[in-house]
DNA sequence: CATGAATGAGAATTCATTCAT
DNA sequence: TATGAATGAATTCTCATTCAT
């Protein structure tokens, strides 16, 4: 493993360990297993890490997606499927996000996000393009605009159930039912 | 205007102009006038002056929400109001709106600033009922449940827009657009 | 005796114990008896403390010269009182001035030298017109222009017995002789 | 070019552009064209070049008063054929001496400094020695300290005007003109 | 309540130097 | 000889916080 790879993973963990604040770049450093100057020599600075760290979290989201998703299955179930993907991801790394947007916010990095969010932007909208193709959602969809919208609803989502709000597993569920259901209609699901 | 509003205004636009990580106690204070003690007299420390911001925004939310918003017109001209007052917000306060989702992110805050959010949820949640009375959305709707759907929604959106895309006069109209047709369906629309 | 005053002559005291180079703001602040932020109080930086050291020891330069410099003492006497003061001062804070111009060339303080050292070009320059005008010096003297070459090379010939030469008192003695000797000759001396 | 040389005339280049404080082995290395290591085959440390810079800046000086010397002329041209010289060096070097100044200030290089310079004093002390025999200069001069009087006075005469005073042509001249007189007088020129 | 000079713990960052290749 | 990635000791400087006035 490359020393670049070594700090961002130890970078990682010492952010959800301790916070963004709180993470001094020795941590990252005696986490990493590396000199402190090693670091400067990859990083300019603690928070230009966040967008690394961001790019293996999007990573991680495209492989659970890609996991999750099965091509035969209805396209309802497929949808709950992307769903459970970002919902597992934001329970399992809830405060790495956290710590992304509140890095990325913070810091210039803003237009940068986007880029790195690339991945799954596309897929969704070939996953959008293929299903109005095929006339399971309504034709007046603007797949590619509407991705955004669909991404950042889901998102939002699962932020309000695992970030925001104290966690509860039955309230989780019952949340995720009507955010189905809202896209369902949103969509114009015909199946 | 009191020390502490002299405090809270100063910091905004400290914090709008360097960016919280940038900013000291005593770039606020000399904004506002004051000595570099009498901080301490208001506010335990930098960032516990967050909260108040956030207050300060929700303010400015529902007040402009609520100037744009009309009874007398018809729903989706309802929602397109409600929407423009989020996205104009989004405009004018993107960096305030990035900067107290940073700072309390930073902070052990997230859960309080449901608190600080709960006048626009309720508010939003009361519009939904109504319209959901008389019938002009759909029944299947959980109106508690999707305010928060919605409102992440439109957020997002408005972020798309402002935070991360170039700002592009035409791409923002036709975003709009989008939006409110989504919702429209989501909503279940009648009228 | 105030905190800025205190740090001057601290600094000079560790500057002439350690060398410039070697010493540390922490050196100072602990030799003052106050905290490491109380320096930046009053100086950015380790070196910008030159010119007030500078001010001291041309105040020392003066004092020395007033002490030695009789009115009713001949002419050559006078002269020899002059150049006995700057060797003393010379030999007894060689490493000062060695260190203030090491310092004062580190940065970009040359220009300042001069305002510092005026008081010292203003009363040779006194000395000279009064020489010349009760006929004691050559009329084709420039008093004004003469002053700096003066003070120039009774520095110079200082730095040389005291800072470069492995001193050596029977040489000292004999090199000052010939100075003598040679600003005689450049005075055109009458008496 | 040997590296040797490469060092020394990059950290020339260098040195006049940042200053030494803040001049770094890297910016040396990267200037010369070598790897970073390399330079410490070469030399011990960053100080240590300071020698091998002056001993190349005195080996300018020879050259340029050898140069625009002439054995042919008058004791009077000589002199200013010499003081020609150390001006033109002072105004086209000052930065590198003021630098070798600093630099063996702050090392314990000092006393190598005269070593360094030996050439120079040998040499003017053979053109006094000689202009003495003919009986050009008088005889009361002790030509061995002269030298480093002499030589003294010209560079800080010359330090003067290009170093600390704001540059001004005709301030220039003048101030050499006194110079040269003052010297005449101060030599006992016979011629 | 208000002040602001003083504090000093603490973190970021640098950079000369090494050494395996 | 030459390299340059890696090191980590060393220092600067910052800035939140205090407290005597």
């Amino acid at each position: 493993m490359s020393k670049e790879e070594k700090i961002i993973l130890a970078a990682i963990d010492v952010f959800r360990d301790k916070g963004v604040e709180k993470t001094k770049v020795s941590d990252i450093v005696k986490s990493a297993g590396i000199a402190q100057g090693t670091f400067y020599l990859y990083f300019p600075s603690k928070l230009s890490v966040m967008p690394a760290i961001a790019t293996v979290m999007v990573e991680k989201i495209m492989s659970e997606v890609k996991n999750r998703f099965q091509d035969s299955t209805p396209l309802v179930s497929q949808i709950e499927q992307i769903v459970d993907a970002v919902f597992y991801l934001t329970k399992e790394y809830r405060d790495v996000f956290a710590l992304i947007y509140a890095g990325i916010a913070q810091t210039e990095h803003l237009k940068e996000w986007e880029t790195i969010y690339a991945p799954f932007y596309e897929w969704m909208s070939n996953f959008l393009k293929n299903a109005q193709n095929v006339g399971n959602i309504r034709d007046s969809l603007n797949t590619e605009r509407s991705t955004k919208l669909i991404i950042g609803l889901i998102e939002s989502a699962a932020e309000q159930i695992y970030l925001y709000d104290d966690f509860d597993e039955e309230n989780a569920t019952l949340q995720k039912q009507e955010l189905l259901d809202f896209l369902h209609h949103a969509l114009g699901l015909r199946i």
